[in-house]
DNA sequence: ATATGTGCAAATTCTTTGCATTAGA
DNA sequence: TCTAATGCAAAGAATTTGCACATAT
């Protein structure tokens, strides 16, 4: 069996290639940008705006613009996936295709936690059984982290 | 006891009174505006854009940058609930404070079905393990409903 | 009487689009 | 070569804000 046909590589370099592969299978082509948003979004972790995005790739790489079009190129052959934590600006994270997962945002910091498994199978199936297809959910979870507490707590002194 | 301390009155004309009372209560002025808004999101139900609501009012009624402004004082005082459906407009749903629901959205059509039951308790209190406080959620389905599925079938033929 | 609410216009923020130019394959 | 990708500017959509005027209490 050749390891390229591995669904999920789990190294960094791997999931880069990987993905890389992937882009040019589905006829879109490699270029600087793309290239350096995916190599991002692999190696730095957490959901990003695209602005965020823009703002760490090396200056001068592209447009703001080019950001957007690329997500959502990258999006629709879910190399990357869209993330609505309701504050009116979307996130982008690397869909490293394991399973469905979700998110704990600090409603302070803004900081991200990720919860590794997906609790919402047994819904999907209830939606199903009432008569939907193409069921799918979004859950995201919202609290104030421990730092934030402590600062908070501090600053109130 | 009197009725009126009941926390959330069964029926439509109660709960309008009640809302207009916490609205006084919490030091807001009662308005025409507010009122009708009110009236409206009680007894129409399914959530609505900003948009939907000015449009569903008495024509004249008040301005569209009103809706938004009273919106933003209902949902402060918890008569209103925004609803984000992950399609850059959020929705408000009168919340008659009775159990946390949440919705299946057909990606066709838009149409709302009110899920009612809440499953995600059990993964709030794992959150509120991790050291998180004030933990909430949202929790939204999407499928194709039945309608949809049908009308996309037979346009197909 | 006085603070709160409203209308109108304009600003903001995030995102998308049009079009001429550049550059992958 | 030839189509897809990019940059720039501008459009769009939803929502928010500033300020003078109107109105609920």
């Amino acid at each position: 069996m050749d390891a390229s046909h591995d669904a999920s590589p789990a190294c960094a370099s791997e999931r880069l290639n990987h993905a890389l592969l992937t882009l040019k299978k589905a006829g879109y082509r490699i270029t600087a940008p793309r290239r350096a948003l995916l190599d991002l979004l692999i190696h730095e972790h957490g959901p990003f705006s695209a602005d965020e995005l823009h703002r760490r790739l090396p200056s001068g790489m592209c447009d703001p613009v080019t950001v957007y079009r690329s997500l959502v190129a990258l999006e629709e052959i879910h190399l990357v996936r869209r993330c609505d934590f309701g504050d009116g600006t979307y996130r982008f994270e690397f869909n490293t295709g394991e399973h469905h997962h979700h998110h704990v945002i600090c409603r302070q910091c803004s900081s991200v936690e990720t919860l590794d498994a997906c609790f919402a199978a047994g819904l999907e199936r209830l939606v199903r059984q009432m008569g939907y297809t193409n069921v799918t959910h979004t859950l995201e979870l919202f609290g104030t982290c421990v730092c934030c507490q402590t600062r908070l707590a501090a600053g109130s002194r």
